[in-house]
DNA sequence: TATGAATCATGACGTCTGTCATAGTCAAGG
DNA sequence: CCTTGACTATGACAGACGTCATGATTCATA
């Protein structure tokens, strides 16, 4: 239910997509809303952002760990390529449910902003952590992480409303060397690419 | 009306806003509507997007007329700057329209997503041709002009979350050399930052 | 001054929204 | 057997939505 909720949210918006919808989507019940989700659409809502959240989380961490290569530009990669794989499978109707809600409802509601930086949070923190990893100094770790995900974050917009991938080339060749620059702050950035 | 209405879209979403709404904050007469727009909500909104791409283009060459030093990091900061004023005056309220849209009915109204996609590539040209006008490549051009926006479109949705400007710091600091690097091929990109 | 087009005003329409109240089913436990 | 609690079903509510029909108004031009 949740998860149908967060696919919608990623399809239409929030304020696009309807309860009715969302139990209709999930296959579910309508009188489960009012005992599963007592807060009303801001709590199912809610639980959704958190748990798209958590999913790019994961996503980041099992990145990581499948890398064969150990250069933060093969991290991006990696990341941005999964992303290619849903857009591409969901014919580019879909974004990130995160900025769906941003765009949505972080003016009108605190509880679903709050939900929105929460995850976010989520998934910078993981990210920095795996840039550290890869060798990067952990005072840029943050800005790095940040970047990425907003880089990420409007490339998946424009990849979206072009309805093709060339938004995700330009980032993994534009932002990939900049990360492998960082990763061996002593000698000087990419020199003879 | 239309400005009206491109400024409601910033802050709810498309989905999110009514024609009412629209009408009531433009202090329009709500009789107007069906004869200004016969097209109803779809081609009010468009017109609102393809206006706000282009007050995006021209905020560029502003940008670039007004540049002091002839350095493609200048032209970002600027243009970053811009996006900071406007976030603090609104209160991290309201974000940007087109992302707005891309996330609200680019997967229901083929309108809408060429609207988007109009205003868009309306905005990545002229970024474009002034990176190369301050000494970037032309064949790096189009892909760096497509990063910049959308690190700055995902700067924004973050920004305006977590309610701070850090977004914005780290996107000119980090992104900032890697365009410098870009227009002085030859030299290594900014050694003593 | 008369005429026709452009603009505005307003009420109504059908549909959809989120939410709630009420009644129902059904398995587990006393 | 009967009660209790969790879960489901369904209808109704008040409001907002986009759209349209019908008039009233304004206003330049003939």
């Amino acid at each position: 239910m949740v998860r149908s909720a967060a696919q919608l949210i990623r399809r239409q918006g929030v304020s696009g997509t309807g309860m009715r919808e969302i139990v209709a989507e999930a296959n579910a019940p309508r009188g489960s809303l009012q005992h599963y989700f007592p807060g009303g659409k801001e709590e199912l809502v809610s639980d959704a952002l958190l748990w798209a959240g958590g999913m790019e989380a994961g996503r980041v961490k099992r990145c990581l760990r499948e890398l064969e290569s150990r250069a933060p530009s093969a991290l991006l990669a990696a990341i941005v390529d999964n992303w290619r794989r849903d857009l591409t499978n969901e014919q580019f109707s879909v974004g990130c449910p995160l900025v769906a809600a941003a765009a949505d409802t972080a003016a009108t509601s605190t509880q679903l902003r709050d939900a929105v930086r929460q995850a976010f949070d989520g998934w910078q923190e993981p990210l920095a952590e795996s840039l550290v990893d890869l060798g990067v100094s952990v005072e840029r770790s943050d800005n790095l992480a940040i970047v990425i995900i907003a880089a990420l974050e409007g490339a998946i917009i424009l990849a979206r409303i072009r309805g093709d991938l060339t938004p995700f080339d330009a980032l993994v060749l534009e932002l990939g060397p900049l990360l492998d620059a960082a990763a061996r702050p002593t000698r000087r950035p990419t020199p003879g690419r």
